[in-house]
DNA sequence: TTACTATATCGTTCTATAGCGATATATGCA
DNA sequence: TGCATATATCGCTATAGAACGATATAGTAA
């Protein structure tokens, strides 16, 4: 990211904006190990079938998955397997956080040695 | 990302949020240099003082920055370097992107060979 | 054809938040 | 004291998008 133009800019705003959203990145997470149809995700995660389809739509759109049809079906599959590396970075920064925070508040939650 | 609990995931996702807002990232790439006060980072980014204000409210939120007081000043620094990785990552894939869209595209803007 | 399944999309409602102007708060100086 | 500067916050409007139910589209089989 250095002297990012307003427009790549933009893009990197949404590619993260992408990534903010729970459920979205649940389907992510549930196409690790393999990939899916719409079916699958829809039951896997307790969600809408038009919300899942929806939420794949996006992040067809932003290029973090890939469709294949077959038949009926819709089979979805992770496209870039940076968005781990991405997600793994998001993870140690959350936790280290919490870590943290944890020591500040007297850690009533996650027992702190002190 | 492996086995994330929801609360877990929740707070990825917020923190996606916050990293998906353009002046947000304006901000982040103007204290890569070095720590600024919210006048500098308002002149800089041709942004109200309420907007920058609130925006590294955001950003001090979610441990992005931190924030030091100097007289009637607030000096605000990158608090973890690591958010640059991330959107390197992220540069990284755009790049790609826009440029297989290119090709796919017969490159009419970033001239491709043939 | 008709019926069934899988997926995508539409229309609505609701919530979150960005930007803006005005104002509140805090510090420093005369 | 009073005033100027720096920052934070409030109230407002407008917009984006998430969830939902209903519906449209596509493939498949009888």
């Amino acid at each position: 990211m250095k002297a990012l133009d307003d427009q790549a800019l933009g893009h990197v705003a949404e590619y993260f904006r992408a990534l903010s959203e729970p459920t979205r990145l649940r389907i992510l997470n549930s196409l690790r190990e393999k990939a899916r149809n719409v079916g699958a995700l829809t039951k896997l995660l307790d969600c809408s079938q038009a919300n899942v389809s929806r939420h794949l739509a996006t992040l067809m759109r932003h290029g973090l998955v890939e469709r294949s049809a077959q038949g009926t079906n819709a089979f979805y599959r992770i496209a870039d397997p940076r968005v781990y590396q991405l997600c793994d970075l998001v993870c140690g920064h959350v936790a280290q956080r919490f870590a943290s925070q944890a020591q500040l508040w007297g850690a009533p939650a996650s027992r702190a040695k002190r």
